[in-house]
DNA sequence: GGAAGCTCTGAATGATGGTTCACTTCTTTC
DNA sequence: GAAAGAAGTGAACCATCATTCAGAGCTTCC
């Protein structure tokens, strides 16, 4: 048998998958999933466009690919805040913060995950990874309503909120007079999503009218 | 000249174009943006496909036309409930719950207006009655501010934050244990919206913890 | 070096669906 | 009824990409 895959070999295919991925993930990113394209992808990543072919068995499967691995690590992310230390009202807050921070700093890529344009197996990745966003928030505040920090309320319909609203924010800038910094920005954002909750106020700010 | 549009011809082309309009609402309504050909929509109206041409001048037009329609309704209808009678807080209830009713009595429309992959041209309408949503949702906000009835707050971000969240709720029944009702749906969604807004309490209900 | 078998290429292929256009059909006017 | 001109038709046309494939170029192993 005079010739069989050597492991350095092995790695190099996988190492030229990853910078596809890569790669793809950053076009995405840059002009949305209606205008890429398998040839831009390819030419992106320094390959012809047959070569793409060879990692992923179609375009739409390179696509899924892109979206689990950048949603996938989004609600990591979100996850780790949200289960991490402090009173849920404190975690919710800074899950609002971190996701709201994140998704601003990678547009591109946020509007990508969460409201741009895609096509059909996109968009059913997209509703499970909204689903897992929303449980993630929904346990929080459930957990704020157990221990008395929040009222009853239903938490999927607040946890929907956030994400719409952190989405909405992301679409159009919110060019508000005077153009706010983020920073304020996402100051406004974690203080609405803790009235939104039902949390008494928010810490470290008191401007209760 | 031996031919003239008589005025009754005139009324039949503009029905015609009506019919058109409403049979291609209708096909969007039920199938989405990305699924409606023009030959889809032809037949609904009974039509050729080449007639449709004799309307608009590209299918992008009439989307466009299409979402107009559509969405400048519902901005109408709203407009009218927030501007209406009562209090601020009142009328932001009230608003919430018209909007999200009529979203939920016309899902496939709804869904098509606020979230529905779409080309281009509709999707920068959509941005622009986006924006128009949030600016009634929001001006109902800072009259709610200005008489006392709701502390500061960046009137433009709960505004995002109600639209993200009728959507989010059109995106996904929410399919929550036990399959709440509609009206459950609009009685939480209610609630959330005052407590979002940061209204002291939901007017006929008390569940303060 | 050379055979075997792989990866890579990019022009050709094929499917989809918007748009056009030569032609038919209907309306108006005389 | 006949001419003039518009509306309506639908098969052909065309542009856009995803996908394929025959051949070129590598890598491995003897």
């Amino acid at each position: 048998m005079p010739y069989r895959k050597t492991p350095s070999e092995v790695r190099r295919l996988e190492a030229a998958r990853e910078h596809l991925v890569t790669c793809a993930t950053a076009v995405v990113a840059e002009v949305g999933w209606a205008q890429t394209s398998v040839t831009a992808v390819a030419d992106s990543a320094g390959i012809a466009a047959g070569s793409v072919y060879q990692h992923f068995p179609s375009k739409a499967a390179l696509a899924v690919e892109v979206f689990r691995r950048a949603a996938g690590r989004e609600v990591d992310v979100l996850g780790e805040v949200l289960t991490g230390e402090g009173d849920p009202v404190e975690r919710l807050a800074r899950g609002i913060e971190v996701f709201a921070r994140r998704a601003l700093e990678n547009r591109g890529l946020a509007y990508a995950l969460l409201a741009a344009p895609a096509e059909a197996a996109v968009g059913a990745e997209r509703l499970d990874f909204r689903r897992r966003y929303r449980a993630l928030f929904a346990e929080v505040v459930r957990e704020g309503i157990a221990a008395g920090l929040l009222p009853a309320q239903n938490g999927e319909i607040t946890a929907a909120a956030l994400t719409g609203a952190v989405g909405e924010v992301l679409v159009d800038p919110l060019g508000a007079p005077g153009g706010q910094s983020s920073d304020e920005l996402l100051a406004e954002l974690t203080a609405m999503a803790l009235r939104c909750a039902g949390a008494a106020a928010a810490p470290g700010r008191s401007d209760e009218p």
